[in-house]
DNA sequence: TCTCTCCATAAAATAAATTTGTGTCTCAGT
DNA sequence: ACTGAGACACAAATTTATTTTATGGAGAGA
């Protein structure tokens, strides 16, 4: 009756399979197999009925199932009180919005491998819709999203506040400035993909019988939008932090049109299971971190 | 970071020593110094001062040994709630007065062998006062034994209470009942050993300037004891259940004397640690199978 | 019906834990 | 001092567990 054992039986109850929980936990298929029948063998007990597309819980295994997280989180107490940090153990998956790794990402990364060296990350750049769902699905332990949270199974703490700005290349033939919005969408509006917040708040504002179509591209590399930008090839709607430097240099610049953008709030987000210690602790460093004003300088 | 390490641990910190933690959980001593020195690796911190003689705890060790024992705590209850009885594993220490063991222990052990069939014994027949301290040593982890007792760090339950009787051949030549204490005293009087209950309070019957000199023959094995009995060597205190066969067959008899014996108050008693849960599940077991009443009869 | 997904199972390969056999150190008793 | 017993550490070999690789079967959906 092993901690791993029972570790194992979390995650395939959360993610309702053998396979999934596998691709979690680093194993192979039959590996969590066995460690699911040891641990049915051991209690004498079915936990899960396997029905053809998915495990489901027995009642057994739902009553397992608080035991089972009551365990795992007295382990990571334990291991944050009596253990050195060198003793906080595992992986981390970290969906993170493009924009923070534009700017702090690296910051956190190198502070938690300094401050935790034995915690590794996988990370993951997604939209906040996308892993907002994947937090819920447990298929992430933690993302730095757009927020507010609404999900109660949800915890989230402020990270940092973004504004987001007009921008355009200085080649491009602006009208004078604030630029109205008909005038705006003479050129394609490029900014984050379809499904995020600005991209349907911007669509928003060219709503209406007297408003011109309005072209836009959604993409879901931020860099791409950089770049696109720099060509020449339409007016962005990205936060201004993650173009510092072609601001700098006159690359790029920023305009003020008739509406102006919302600005975007950044929360951490985490499952608000029993065993997200680890979790917990990341957040809580990101929030020292996007908090630090240098925060904002690029790379 | 297994369980098994943090029970290790716990014995080892109970017991004082890897030695002893090896004998009390049938493995070797390399093993527990393996074990040991696996988690101090996993948690980065020194559990143990290993001092010549005997091993101690560190601070953190102190620190540990409480999560330790909720942990287990947590498992035990854990396999109660969801296991099915024959989960509930594991080897108990009990040690058993020798009354109980010419009572009611086989009925316990059968009962105990039908509902759990997955707990083993190891049974230790011994006298009250070695079985108290080995309780508090932690050397058992259950006794039957002579209450009442005091000691906090113990939990105990009353069983039953059996009469001391003053017992003869029929063939010794007694004086007429009561019998006087002097002429009690031309026998030696035959019963537990030194260091009981008993035994000091029939010393103490004999203790004054007018008294005669008693010759006490103090004897660990109650079966000894009936022999000697048997046999006319002397007269003898002991509970009149243990030799119901030979009341009823003539080959003995009670007579009362100047001074009644007192009662006998058997007690399971257990250390209170939060691991105890099948320790306490064995004293239920006994309390009910102590109470019944063919509970006297012989084998 | 065919195929795809998902879990079970068996055998082989790894990885872990245990035992066996010593070594060292310290204290207690000559 | 010297010696012996007791207690833990360490290393190599063995045993035991766990994992992977490879494959089979069963049900849902096209």
């Amino acid at each position: 009756m092993d901690l791993k054992a029972l570790e194992t039986f979390v995650w395939v109850a959360h993610l309702g399979g053998f396979r999934t929980a596998a691709d979690r936990l680093n194993a192979t298929q039959p590996a969590i197999s066995a460690r699911i029948a040891q641990l049915e063998e051991d209690l004498g007990v079915r936990l899960f009925d396997r029905e053809t597309r998915r495990v489901t819980l027995t009642e057994k295994g739902l009553n397992l199932l608080g035991y089972a997280e009551r365990m795992l989180a007295l382990r990571a107490e334990m291991l944050q009180a009596v253990g050195e940090k060198g003793a906080v153990r595992g992986t981390i998956r970290l969906g993170v919005a493009e924009s923070i790794v534009h700017t702090w990402l690296s910051r956190l990364v190198e502070r938690l491998h300094y401050l935790y060296p034995a915690v590794s990350l996988e990370i993951e750049v997604d939209s906040s819709t996308v892993m907002r769902e994947e937090l819920l699905s447990h298929q992430l332990d933690l993302a730095f999203l757009v927020g507010p949270i609404a999900e109660p199974q949800l915890k989230s703490v402020p990270l940092c506040s973004y504004d987001l700005a007009w921008v355009a290349s200085p080649t491009l033939p602006l009208p004078p400035e604030p630029v109205p919005l008909k005038d705006l969408a003479r050129w394609p509006i490029i900014t984050f993909s379809r499904n995020t917040q600005p991209f349907g708040a911007i669509q928003d504002m060219f709503v209406g019988s007297d408003m011109p179509a309005v072209r836009m591209f959604g993409n879901s590399s931020l860099a791409t939008v950089v770049r696109m930008t720099l060509d020449g090839i339409g007016v962005s709607a990205i936060p201004s932090l993650v173009i510092a430097r072609e601001l700098a240099d006159g690359r790029l610049k920023i305009f003020q049109a008739e509406r102006p953008l919302p600005r975007l709030d950044f929360v951490a987000a985490y499952a608000k299971k029993p065993d997200s210690y680890i979790a917990a602790t990341i957040a809580t460093l990101a929030v020292e971190v996007a908090g630090t004003p240098t925060a904002g300088l690029l790379l």
